[in-house]
DNA sequence: AATGAATGAGGATTCATTCAT
DNA sequence: GATGAATGAATCCTCATTCAT
């Protein structure tokens, strides 16, 4: 057992704590003693690494973010045609583990976050603008109306999110909302 | 000042006090003594009349809901046409109080609390449903795809409200988010 | 209706309702809100008659107190033989209303009371000299030895009153409490 | 100071402090922070180690009980025969810190307690059983009727220790006490 | 690297009590 | 005679945070 990274280890244990524990709990009501004990380490230690609660809880948010980002790139990779590209996109969205109800949690829960705390509307705000920009991007080669378009799509990715979301029976319907997305491009295209 | 019917007086300004309150924290760690003092009573009376913070905080979701229902029924009186009518359902989110700040937040807490709270949860499922069933009815004689449209605007309308609500500078721009959804339905409609 | 005489029927319904609240849960925690809802009054009248919530215990206290009294004058009454008023006696602390589970917790309520309280303790007290006085009184024909054997019989009384008050299964056997009483006083009086 | 072993210690202050508290205020009304401030500690780590206040009150109930119960087994230990056998029992009622003014309130309390807790019922039913099932055995070479004159004594025990705990004058008399239960024991098994 | 120990600060909630009407 | 209105004070309990080890 090495005596190094285990910083690493338990940071990462701790941040996956908090975004389950969050979805498990359905809000920002988590205590740091429930994150860690889920952790597997005692609170103390949370704090150690973390320097204090808002800090783990932005670390989370920020996790998420980066596993967005690169699922997001990961499937615009493999895209080739623009129409493709916009699939991509809202298929990252909905898919991987941004769709599972303890992320969903996690990212209303960052919402309400971000009307007090700065760091975290700046963060929201760089995905916000992420997916404007990877949706104009894509849309470019084919409306001279891009950057319209794509900030009606980006509100009505999130629209759909937090609707389905909500929902009642059951698990959100993923396939369903890309198929919205899909549908409005293509009218707003025609 | 009449002895009797205070009650009638301190509930209203209790619910008030707590969605201005939310607002003002931008959040929900509001503590029962902040809305009681804003209301000018004793935390002890809120408890009096409405029992717990939890009730407290319904209470406020419900007087929210009530008077967007309120505003909507009031705008949807005026529209003559499908299309003034689908004009006004978007007026009506984005207008008002519903779109003041104070209200944004109280509305990202609601979906907060939902995650945990049946009634909030159910609350907010109604307001949902409300939504689309009005779209649906404005559009029908529009179009035959009325149900499918109606969805996706309301999305729409949820995540633009979302994306305004978040944004960097100065107060949400209403008349902008009419716009996108007009728009959307135009291209729909199309 | 007149409106003379409330008071005493007010005060009445309160200290039957605080004995039966007692009963109820089973404790000192019980509200003066409870017991004047149990009233049928408000709790502001509770106070209006009694000034205190200690005061309104303590009232229930002597009213239970004089029940029993008259309970023992009644059973005396009829008592010819020596025997018989022992036998008076032990029915009176073990019969009627006294052995009423209600009643059961109000006396252990008193108890602890009487630990704080000065006036419970001295009301507590005369109730056990009194009890040791009418049991002398009616051993003295039948022994030298009375005021010794009528201390022991008092204990024995107040003992099978609690551990009675405690058995487990259904309401308390009076029956049975009298039996031993009665033998305890047969075997000493030998 | 060790580190670790920190909490037998803190338990162990906090359910003695417990007991002598109710002992100085007469009852249940003490407060945790009285308690916690007695043993030295916060209220929050009474909290952290016990969960609750009624879970300290338990322990509280819990360690007089096994107290009690150690001194009996040990009183027991030194007599030999039958009728000393007897007297160590009654001994141990009315002896050590048992008979102190402050467990003499904690008992009271916890007979009070027994109305609405299970648990607390269900721990005072035990050390009834104890002191019959003692009494029981050490009577059984002495007479056939040993269940019976158990149970009276017992009752007598339970009886005269109340009494005791309520006498106006100075601490109470345990040789006094003592006397009476041989004096019945003598009477009931000539 | 990690944690048990400990607490201060604060929050929801309860309740006896007061008072104007 | 009676009560709705209102509250101050207290209580239990929670939790983020610190620190010695």
């Amino acid at each position: 057992m090495p005596r190094t990274g285990m910083m690493a280890i338990r940071k990462d244990a701790l941040v996956n704590a908090t975004i389950s524990e969050i979805g498990r709990k359905g809000s920002h009501d988590v205590t740091v003693g429930q994150i860690a004990k889920a952790a597997g380490v005692s609170s103390a230690l949370a704090h150690h690494y973390f320097g204090s609660k808002d800090d783990l809880l932005l670390a989370a948010m920020r996790a998420i973010l980066a596993e967005f980002g690169a699922e997001a790139r990961l499937q615009l990779a493999g895209a080739l045609t623009p129409k493709d590209r916009l699939a991509a996109i809202a298929r990252t969205s909905f898919g991987g583990r941004n769709f599972n109800p303890e992320v969903v949690s996690a990212w209303l829960t960052f919402y309400v976050m971000a009307q007090r705390d700065t760091q975290a509307a700046r963060l929201l705000r760089v995905y916000q603008q992420r997916l404007v920009s990877n949706l104009t991007h894509a849309l470019r080669p084919l409306t001279a109306d891009a950057p319209r378009i794509a900030q009606t799509a980006a509100a009505l990715i999130d629209g759909l999110y937090i609707r389905h979301a909500l929902a009642d029976a059951g698990p959100p319907n993923a396939e369903e909302a890309v198929l919205r997305v899909m549908d409005y491009l293509e009218v707003a295209l025609a």
